[in-house]
DNA sequence: AATGAAAACAGAATGTT
DNA sequence: AACATTCTGTTTTCATT
């Protein structure tokens, strides 16, 4: 599947989105079109699905953060509305094991915002709200995991 | 605090984080050099915490996918053992308000590594595992809330 | 996968509103 | 103070080996 050359471009362009090919090239010993040939072939396999500025939801003015577990199923669950599925609140959406259907993240301005947002929620299941207090880990690169080396 | 202009960056770069500033200065109507210092000064401000690639999960081997929320506190919490922390499996944690300490996004390549996990965990805690179906929304860009318009 | 040439780009200095 | 223009050195891309 995955060398030991494209683990090593992996890692450097989840540390780092922007690093140059040439930059790139010399970390991983390659040359640039041999580094960006490989770069190209794990995005179009799907390996690499995208590459993000991350923002901090503090810093512009999302100051209430929360994951919510939504209780729905049948017709009117969450997942099958296009719509609410769109709502840019919603940061993050999982589909889960367990009681609930989905569980959110989402960020919004206010607490006001939160309880019209869990209002609108309410149309398709019974949500249930976890303030998130801080985000240690906001994101961790994947590494290559042992049962591959 | 952002202006228009700052937000059209921020939605060109958490879309595509290896944008140049050529082509983001087109799409923004603004020179490459003034382009280039507002996203200087966005990464300064903190608003940009960093560029990313993103990677996906299945493809890279980490087929078992959970939300793990622990109970735990005091002394043997998992938030104050560094060690436990960096461990790689852990892709995000949130702290939280609730009954739950902190809720983790792990990321294994199997069940018994899975198995595993919880077990280490539970040295500080217990566990309770929400197994992770699919990701309808891995990642959304922030947007501009309703607030600041 | 490496090399070399042409096109595109980034960064610094300078000038403009 | 924020932006545009210009210039120089890199970087990217494509052809070829």
């Amino acid at each position: 599947m995955l060398d030991a050359v494209d683990w090593r471009i992996l890692t450097e362009l989840q540390a780092d989105g922007r690093l140059s090919y040439n930059e790139l090239s010399r970390r991983v010993a390659l040359s640039p079109p041999a580094v960006a040939e490989r770069v190209r072939r794990l995005e179009e396999r799907g390996v690499i699905t995208g590459y993000h500025a991350h923002v901090d939801l503090d810093a512009v003015g999302l100051s209430v953060v929360a994951l919510v577990q939504m209780g729905c199923y049948g017709p009117l669950c969450l997942l099958r509305d296009e719509a609410a599925l769109a709502r840019p609140e919603i940061l993050r959406l999982y589909r889960v094991t367990g009681d609930a259907c989905c569980v959110l993240l989402v960020g919004v301005p206010s607490m006001a915002h939160f309880e019209q947002l869990i209002d609108d929620l309410a149309d398709h299941g019974r949500p249930s709200s976890t303030m998130v207090l801080s985000s240690p880990i906001p994101w961790r690169a994947v590494s290559r995991p042992q049962a591959e080396r």
